[in-house]
DNA sequence: CTTGCCTCTGACGTCAACGTGAGGTTTTAG
DNA sequence: CTAAAACCTCACGTTGACGTCAGAGGCAAG
């Protein structure tokens, strides 16, 4: 599979998936051309990759860790790299949830037609 | 209250808080020689705007809409947004859940002795 | 064989939320 | 009164995850 048809069955651009492979995330075999091609495994490594970065990891830390997955072995400092990691997305899913309630309130507060101005 | 005290209450910097002003986000009064000066309320209207930076809104945004919070009315189009934006919240935390589900995969995956050594 | 789409490697552009000086005024502590 | 600390306004620098363009080569169809 050459990478446009990763790109498709991903919904990651091009530009992307050349640039998760220059920063050690994906790999890719090589034509006799130059063109990277990719097994079936790519697929489900993109979307890893993704929900990675979409909980916010940096591309260091998810290069740091991806190793541990495809050997399925951490060390200690890893293992607490990700414990950490983990910690650090519960406390942004608590802080979320604040926001989004805070953002009901205003949502509430705005949407009532404003009371005081009909005593005024 | 000058900016420096304003940035010792609520963490943020001096920088931080010109930023906002640029942006729209945070008023200040002026001292005859051109000093910014705030109010008590200041610190929770920083806060408040940390708060919604920290739920991934962009400064035009949080622009938009805290003029809804200090009237305390919104328009439709202003709660059709509030809406969209409470929505996505709910969308990113859901999705941060399941990365942090993932995460803990790998941790428990990583940490156990890999059990297929002990046959092969 | 050539047309048209895909791919390649650079390499510069982007955007947001500030950081970081420069150069100068103002306030405060001693 | 003076020196340090805090403040002011530009205005350029930073970072990450790509977007985008240039120039050139590769590949299936007619």
């Amino acid at each position: 599979m050459r990478i446009g048809d990763l790109a498709t069955k991903t919904r990651v651009s091009v530009r992307a998936l050349r640039y998760y492979e220059e920063q050690g995330l994906l790999a890719s075999m090589r034509s006799q051309s130059g063109q990277r091609l990719y097994g079936d495994a790519a697929v489900n490594r993109v979307r890893l990759i993704q929900q990675l970065y979409g909980a916010g990891l940096s591309s260091k830390t998810i290069a740091e860790l991806l190793p541990c997955v495809d050997a399925q072995v951490s060390t200690p400092e890893s293992r607490e790299r990700l414990m950490a990691e983990r910690d650090r997305i519960n406390t942004q899913i608590a802080e979320l949830i604040i926001a989004r309630d805070r953002l009901n309130d205003i949502i509430d507060v705005t949407s009532r037609p404003n009371p005081e101005c009909d005593y005024v």
